[in-house]
DNA sequence: AATGAATGAGCATTCATTCAT
DNA sequence: GATGAATGAATGCTCATTCAT
């Protein structure tokens, strides 16, 4: 018989608590929620699907966040931690040489590939996709980004100041590129997905940041 | 039953004939869906919109495709043309090593992105937003990048062989990440658009190419 | 190449006058709009496919006739002389019983079923898509089948006066139902169009109606 | 992005409990499509109209059903059970001639006109609109019929086996008038809502099902 | 804690109709 | 005599959001 039919409720996560229940079912509608994001889109993703990828119905949702922007917002505050903020942590405590710095940056984020790839995907899929929007999530997405960029723009020019580096380009835009090798090997990867060796990858990546960026030993075209 | 409809037909386009002013239109409505799925997406961009631009109606764009999607097809064919087909057309001409003519690419592509910068983007930014849809445009696009790799892949192997490429990272993944720095550099051009200087960008993306690929002349890390 | 593509009028029809060729295209129109409206409904049918049948474009349509709807009316008239009319004027001139007079509407209605089975058709299908429309076509209908059962209703009533037809059914519903067999006899074979022998049916139908309508000559039920 | 909106949500059918509020909201749709397929046919019925009469919205279409099609194929289910399912129970009880049987037929088909007089509308209808589309309706819509034809048929046959029924028509050809007899006495009730005596009109119906399948008692014609 | 009913704005698409050529 | 360009109203369908339960 007709109309949409949703799965009935039946008593799961029992002899859990009220909050331990609550954490697990926000946990699985961010998790659907991000993977779909990931791989279909913002807009191309709907509540529907969010949450029946983690057992629970649209109205679910509305009970847990005031909005699908809402849900982007949260995943993309998770997103700041891990990809961002622990990445700057990571690099401050290794050296001594900004060269060394330099490599556990692209440690770490080689790394999250493997154990965040959708939050790695997540930041650079949705700063295309709401490029021209305005409202919270692309403020937060622009921080986000400034905040990257500073930071890695910081190093390159500290390793410039410092002799490391090569200073025949300028800082800015040889930060711009190593950020732009970094979403460019995700995404290829990304879009891929399967056809490619990531170790591999990412000692190509790896390589074309340090010799693109060192002192170069001899003159070159 | 609709009644007579009484539109004041403002004449446009009057002298042009016919030929003229279906060029003219169909040029327009190309333009102006170009310019808006590069900067906001396809999805998110609505036929009123397009046709809002160039000075028409929603009809019309169905008078001269059969789709919205057709219209992106049309698009994409413009994009195969420009950017990879002369790509290709423009190396194999170039020479004699195989170090000049990625230098020969590299200059081609990066003056497409002061000639040609929407459909570059074009390209890039539907690979990802029709990555898990299926239809023509996703059939399309994965048969333009085929080409445009595997186009690649064959030069930096030739390189590597002709002994002009470093040979310890394979083939396969540094063609990925040429193409990876490649594409990152517009997206991060197309992100930051005003706040990087085009002609410095490529510069730091032709030195991270060479010094990347080219033979190491001592040992690095 | 986008866009229409519609028929190169290439010279044809050459080496006749004006005036004949406008009664041709106008045939054309008529007879493809018939067949259509026939098989797929008035509203189903659109002024591309009329006029694609005809080798002609839409706006050739609005050179001949105002409007959808007067293609319509227009094949209607045509539908009124030949199967309500003519039928008239021969049931006239057939006799002397009435029972020949109904023998003879039979036949010719039958005959009509091989020689303008759309006309039939057009007439009883459109009775039914214009049901609860009004306008001039709704009008010209209901005139049309006032005149068809005021006819048979006469018919029938002065065989029940002269003893031939049974009385112990008012004639107004007797006549309703032999019209009702008609029209459905002629759905019926339109539904099924191929699996059905018509000569056989028509037999069929004829006997339906002489022997539903004949003095019973013994109690029945 | 569509901020939040205010309408004010008038509380319709308080105090029922949400399974009441579903078979009431389905009925009235599926009650309102019926009419209104009927009367306008189902191509120039829009949904706004449909939901508008059960003072419903366009979406609450969709929440019951996947698409204006699904409605249609739901009542079509309906009139499965009641126009051919029952009537084919209710004559096989009936008996023991076949004449009987026929009479049972005709009664039941009369009985339905009274009660059920949309349903057994909906399929003639939805007989003669769908006849060129292909889908589910269709399909649907053929196999009603042909279950129909065959019963009427197999009927018919067996009763000129008995000598019930006349042989000197085929058996195919028979049971296609008897049915044409019944369509087309429902359409022309229906096209003449109001103005034909249902009790009369039956009788004569059974007067002529009778008559022209009864043995003839005396060479006619 | 979560569901199910219902809404309404947005959107791609179809199509009769107009009009300059 | 007829075409091609263009319009705009209509319509099926999707989806974020609201709210009573």
């Amino acid at each position: 018989m007709p109309g949409p039919i949703q799965t009935v409720q039946n008593p799961k996560r029992r002899g859990t608590t009220k909050a331990e229940q609550r954490q697990t079912s926000m946990d699985l509608l961010l998790t659907s929620a991000r993977r779909l994001f990931v791989s279909q889109g913002y807009r191309s993703t709907n509540l529907e699907q969010i949450s029946g990828e983690a057992k629970l119905t649209k109205g679910a949702v509305y009970f847990y966040f005031r909005s699908k922007e809402t849900v982007l917002l949260e995943l993309l505050k998770q997103v700041q931690d891990i990809v961002v903020d622990q990445a700057i942590a990571c690099v401050e405590v290794a050296g001594p040489t900004f060269t060394d710095k330099l490599v556990a940056y692209a440690h770490y984020q080689a790394n999250l590939g493997i154990t965040h790839r959708d939050e790695v995907l997540l930041l650079i899929l949705m700063s295309l996709e709401f490029k021209e929007r305005d409202g919270e999530v692309q403020d937060f997405i622009t921080k986000l980004y400034r905040k990257q960029r500073s930071f890695i723009e910081t190093l390159v020019r500290q390793g410039q100041e410092a002799g490391e580096f090569r200073s025949d380009v300028q800082g800015r835009e040889l930060a711009a590129s190593v950020l732009a090798l970094h979403d460019g090997v995700f995404l290829e990867w990304f879009r891929r997905s399967g056809s490619l060796k990531g170790p591999e990858l990412v000692r190509a990546m790896r390589t074309l940041f340090l010799c693109g960026l060192s002192v170069p030993h001899e003159p070159k075209i």
